[in-house]
DNA sequence: GTTGAGCGTT
């Protein structure tokens, strides 16, 4: 069975989820059967994924039978070392539709009665929102901060040479307004206002002031050495490309 | 290649 959580939920009438927290990122249904399957009979492992990424969240879900069965394998296998790294196992506090459960028993009657019981207590779902609380105290800056290292990590600086020579395709703007699902609903709706101001400023800074330098920080200045000689000879670095030709967007205000 | 609080998909 390795296609746990691959064909959807099955029969969640009358089993018991477990959450299984603290597992690596890298441990898998398959890894996990065998320690929760010789406890009882495991109807379904699920572990969430980032969508995006296909990464695992860092926990699994496991559906057992009985309840005693699930209540043994709390007991035995909480705190057990599973690939190198120590687990906790307990009873699930919500359903997958995230009503509340007792005791990770999950039946039709929770699914449809109990399931307005909740919607009170806004959880947190996703790593940003933890991490959030962290940067949250430091500084208000975090708004970019959280994109760069949480949405694009390393990456950003990736698709930002790459933008350039592509298209917009390769935008962070475009993603967000394409395929976003709705993990970044709430996370968008929270920033609303903010990333309005962010958007007017950013793009304003690449994209219009062309004239204020190529590069003003980069300032190549051959003339201390010689290490762009080889390149610059087959560039032709000439001064003359300096004329107003050599920028017709000027054309708006070249000289004010 | 990294990370580490928490509650889930066809």
């Amino acid at each position: 069975m390795s296609h746990f959580g691959r064909t959807g939920p099955p029969d969640i009438t009358d089993t018991y989820s477990l959450l299984i927290l603290n597992i690596t990122f890298r441990t898998t249904a398959d890894d996990l059967f065998p320690y929760f399957d010789k406890y009882g009979k495991v109807v379904d492992i699920f572990i969430p994924r980032n969508r995006r990424t296909g990464d695992s969240r860092g926990f699994a879900f496991v559906r057992y039978k009985y309840a005693d069965e699930a209540q043994k394998a709390v007991d035995r296998l909480d705190g057990k070392v599973v690939d190198g790294r120590e687990i906790t196992v307990q009873f699930a506090k919500y359903g997958p539709n995230a009503e509340r459960i007792d005791k990770g028993r999950i039946s039709e009657s929770f699914s449809k009665s109990s399931y307005r019981s909740r919607s009170r207590s806004p959880r947190r779902r996703y790593r940003d929102d933890y991490r959030d609380r962290d940067y949250k105290r430091r500084s208000r800056s975090r708004s970019f901060d959280r994109y760069d290292r949480d949405r694009y990590r390393g990456r950003d600086r990736d698709y930002r040479r790459r933008s350039r020579s592509h298209s917009r395709s390769d935008s962070p703007d475009y993603y967000r307004g394409r395929g976003r699902g709705r993990y970044d609903d709430e996370r968008r709706g929270r920033s609303q206002s903010r990333s309005r101001s962010m958007d007017s400023a950013s793009p304003a800074q690449r994209s219009p002031t062309p004239r204020r330098s190529a590069s003003p920080h980069r300032s190549p200045s051959p003339r201390s050495g010689s290490p762009d000689r080889h390149s610059g000879d087959r560039r032709s670095p000439t001064p003359h490309g300096v004329s107003p030709a050599d920028r017709p967007a000027d054309s708006r205000s070249q000289s004010p």
